[in-house]
DNA sequence: TATATTGTTACACC
DNA sequence: TGGTGTAACAATAT
């Protein structure tokens, strides 16, 4: 389940690795995981079947400048468009007209979304499978697999696999230029990792929410950026708050606690390369440390690690919160 | 085969 | 109008 600690360690190891990469050739086996902005190329919201070709298109030749993050989404910096070809070429696609300037490349892994980096030297067959890296942290993992959706090729023989299991995920076109106009972009709250996160502003957004539960209004990507079900069971832990306790509730004090807590448990995820759970691996293929960490995340019917008292579990707003009777109040 | 799963959006209601 | 709550949706494993 990728929340931001998660996407960030993605981001940084992409960053890495793929910068100044020129795409070769891009394969789309799941045609709607893959848009293009309407704003790239008019009339066509949605890539169909047929489509799928204009995505590749207008990727192969690219380079890749930079990968970021906002919020849960992966943004992939593309080098500009390249001078359009002849006249006649455009002549049959008048209606598709492709706008200059750089296109990024927006990418949502949703639930279950993968990116795994593969380079061609380290590709080594085991029975099948691939194991990607020398390492004991690593699990087989058969690539391309039938959950394998889109496929990024490099000059340099190196590729780049985009898996999930749910296709919940996607990745979209847009361009550069217009990139905080995307909605999706533009209606985000604060990054609480950047200096915009200031004590002020988190209180009045949560405060105007005075009847939601706390974890609710924890995970409302508007209030603050990148926040999703693990993360705020764990920061409410650790904030010693309970999930389910109405904001009109919670003492100044103990919203500090959860704001301070925010930045604390995020930095400490990215610093465990993230929470493995559910499907989350690194792009070379191995599992992030952080869910060692968890304190009750994932640990309903286990005792808490502080006091001892099972961790209970209930729904909160249709998902599932877990926490520590005893250490939350 | 029914259910659980999650991030995000849509929408009805007050 | 905007906060609130609920449903819907994507697709699959179990």
């Amino acid at each position: 389940m990728p929340e931001l600690p998660e996407v960030q360690t993605i981001v940084n190891e992409l960053n890495k690795k793929l910068k100044n990469k020129a795409i070769k050739s891009v394969f789309v086996n799941a045609p709607k995981m893959v848009q293009i902005g309407p704003d790239v190329v008019s009339n066509v919201r949605k890539v169909k079947n047929g489509q799928v070709k204009k995505f590749s298109d207008l990727l192969i030749g690219k380079k890749i400048l930079s990968v970021k993050r906002r919020a849960k989404l992966l943004i992939f910096d593309l080098s500009p468009t390249s001078p359009q070809p002849s006249h006649k070429a455009s002549a049959g696609n008048a209606r598709l007209r492709r706008t200059s300037g750089s296109l990024s490349i927006l990418a949502h892994l949703k639930m279950t979304g993968q990116f795994i980096f593969e380079d061609k030297k380290l590709r080594q067959k085991t029975g099948g499978k691939y194991r990607l890296i020398n390492s004991s942290n690593a699990p087989l993992v058969q690539l391309p697999s039938k959950h394998t959706h889109v496929i990024f090729k490099f000059t340099d023989g190196s590729t780049l696999y985009f898996n999930d299991v749910r296709k919940f995920g996607y990745l979209k076109l847009v361009r550069d230029n217009e990139i905080d106009q995307v909605r999706e972009l533009s209606e985000y709250g604060p990054e609480p990792l950047n200096k915009e996160f200031i004590w002020g502003r988190f209180f009045t957004a949560v405060k105007k929410r005075p009847k939601g539960k706390i974890k609710q209004v924890l995970m409302d990507p508007k209030v603050v950026a990148g926040i999703g079900n693990i993360y705020s069971d764990e920061i409410l832990f650790h904030a010693k708050v309970r999930p389910d306790r109405k904001v009109s509730s919670i003492k100044n004090q103990e919203l500090r606690g959860i704001y301070q807590n925010i930045q604390k448990v995020l930095k400490q995820a990215i610093k465990a390369k993230g929470s493995s759970v559910g499907d989350f691996i690194r792009t070379d293929g191995s599992w992030g440390q952080m869910g060692k960490f968890h304190f009750v995340y994932g640990r309903a019917g286990e005792k808490c690690k502080v006091c001892g008292t099972v961790i209970q579990s209930m729904k909160i707003g249709g998902r599932t919160g877990s926490f520590c009777p005893k250490c939350q109040k």
